[in-house]
RNA sequence: GUGGACGUAGCUCAGUUGGUUAGAGUCCCAGAUUGUGAUUCUGGUUGUCGGGGGUUCGAGUCCCCUCGUCCACCCCA
């Protein structure tokens, strides 16, 4: 049958199998951020055009091509949010949160991009990101990297690289900078057409490049870790030996750099490959000038963001195991009687155990149907509920897993008396 | 945005050089079993062949347009 309607392009429902991960997902960043300490803030969707052009950068593929703006009944230009840092530095501002404090904060929520869809790249993705606010050492670094790790870890994801890079202080990139593209100038004619292309717009991308040849050609070019300023340097030796003394792992990428102009010293990447050409997981960097520019006080700024689309892929090409859903007990019945008691039980269950998960067959069926559905629910046991039950003030308790794994077997079908049905039911989860 | 592959039942897919009424498995429903699932057997329902236009006596099949998905690029999380 073909569709009425159909969603707009890029734009995805996510549905019951899957939503599972979604949860099991944010109760895992939820419980990771309050173990370091940080506020979840919940922005906006929709913003003024120009935070985002003034902060992501007016040249960026990011603002002149892939936002969702539009202008609203008074002609004001409007924009989807196409990522969350800037939105986080304009809620800081507006309700004082910045000046002269320190703030750790964290969001997650859906983000809009115009790009051609993708597996694991979409039109409404989701991110998740930490902030932290105010504070200059690298010691901030090193906490916003190691609980992006921890995270990482929690979820259960495996075999994933940290990059890792420092741009320098402003000055010190600038002057690379030119000192880049002079160079680039000097191998115009070799270069590929992207890089052509960038080598004016975003220099430094051009290290980032694809092309073998080009890459040939870079192995000559200056390097960014020599041009760094003196503090730079420091703050970033100082971030290493932190990540060493916590153990954990990470790549030097004299090569990474930022799609978003507002990044300065430490940049870093959690990568893999297992996704194809959508490798990059989670992101971040320090951004001390982002805050001045969107008209607040001089302060300094760290934080990264997660592809959530991308952390579930991950999840399942890994196989990850997400908590159980299923029901744990479906609660069949057979005639009106049975059908009024099974209602009255099912509810006074759920009184006796907020954690239990319990279905009471709807839409009638005789007993095969129902246990079929009891079965396809994935239930641990279904019950019974009969008229000779009801006369016996008794119900049915039928096994439909294997239960190998709990030691006390339970019998394959069995007849309780509803006073001790509480109690049975009890035994059945939160073991 | 650029290049390429693909769209047939709810799902996974077959369908010959264009040829009658478009198939399989699965799922779902019913029965075998008036109250016992997952296994078995029998029967049944499910399609504007993504959409529109064209060529033809005849189009799922060929051509054009369009929408969507996927892959790579670009870019990025």
């Amino acid at each position: 049958m073909a569709n009425l309607f159909q969603s707009v392009r890029g734009f995805n429902d996510v549905l019951p199998p899957d939503t599972a991960i979604w949860q099991h997902l944010h109760r895992v960043a939820n419980e990771t951020f309050a173990a370091y300490g940080y506020g979840e803030i919940r922005l906006p969707l929709l913003e003024h055009t120009a935070l985002f052009s003034r902060s992501i950068g007016e040249v960026t593929d990011i603002v002149e091509k892939e936002m969702f703006t539009f202008l609203d009944r008074e002609g004001d230009s409007l924009t989807l949010r196409p990522e969350g840092t800037a939105c986080c530095v304009r809620a800081g501002l507006e309700h004082g949160l910045l000046h002269n404090q320190q703030q750790r904060l964290w969001y997650a929520g859906p983000m809009f991009r115009h790009e051609r869809p993708q597996a694991g790249r979409y039109r409404q993705f989701h991110q998740l990101g930490a902030e932290a606010y105010g504070m200059v050492g690298p010691d901030i670094d090193l906490e916003v990297i190691a609980l992006s790790a921890r995270l990482l870890a929690r979820l259960g994801l495996r075999d994933l690289t940290l990059e890792l890079n420092s741009l320098g202080s402003s000055e010190a990139r600038a002057a690379y900078r030119s000192a880049l593209i002079d160079f680039l100038q000097r191998h115009e004619s070799s270069l590929d057409a992207d890089s052509k292309r960038r080598m004016h717009s975003n220099p430094l991308r051009v290290l980032d490049s694809k092309s073998p040849q080009t890459q040939e050609i870079l192995r000559d070019a200056p390097k960014l870790i020599d041009a760094l300023d003196l503090e730079s340097r420091l703050h970033f030796e100082q971030l290493q030996q932190g990540l060493s003394d916590l153990g954990l792992p990470f790549r030097l990428n004299s090569r990474l750099v930022r799609g978003l102009d507002y990044y300065g010293r430490t940049v870093f990447e959690w990568t893999t490959t297992a996704l194809g050409a959508q490798g990059t997981v989670c992101a971040g960097g320090r951004y001390d000038g982002l805050v001045t520019q969107l008209g607040g006080s001089a302060t300094p700024a760290v934080g990264w963001a997660c592809g959530i689309e991308r952390l579930i892929l991950l999840m399942k090409a890994q196989g990850v195991a997400v908590p159980d859903t299923a029901p744990h007990v479906y609660l069949c019945w057979l005639g009106d009687a049975a059908q009024r008691e099974a209602a009255r039980l099912g509810e006074q269950l759920r009184d006796a155990h907020p954690g239990l998960r319990l279905v009471v067959n709807a839409g009638g069926g005789k007993l095969a149907a129902q246990l079929k559905r009891a079965d396809r629910s994935g239930a641990r046991v279904a019950l019974i509920l009969g008229d000779t039950e009801i006369a016996a003030r008794t119900i049915q308790v039928k096994s439909l897993r294997d239960t190998d794994t709990s030691p006390a077997s339970i019998p394959e079908q069995q007849i309780l008396p509803w006073s001790e049905l509480s109690g049975y039911v009890a035994g059945l989860f939160d073991a």
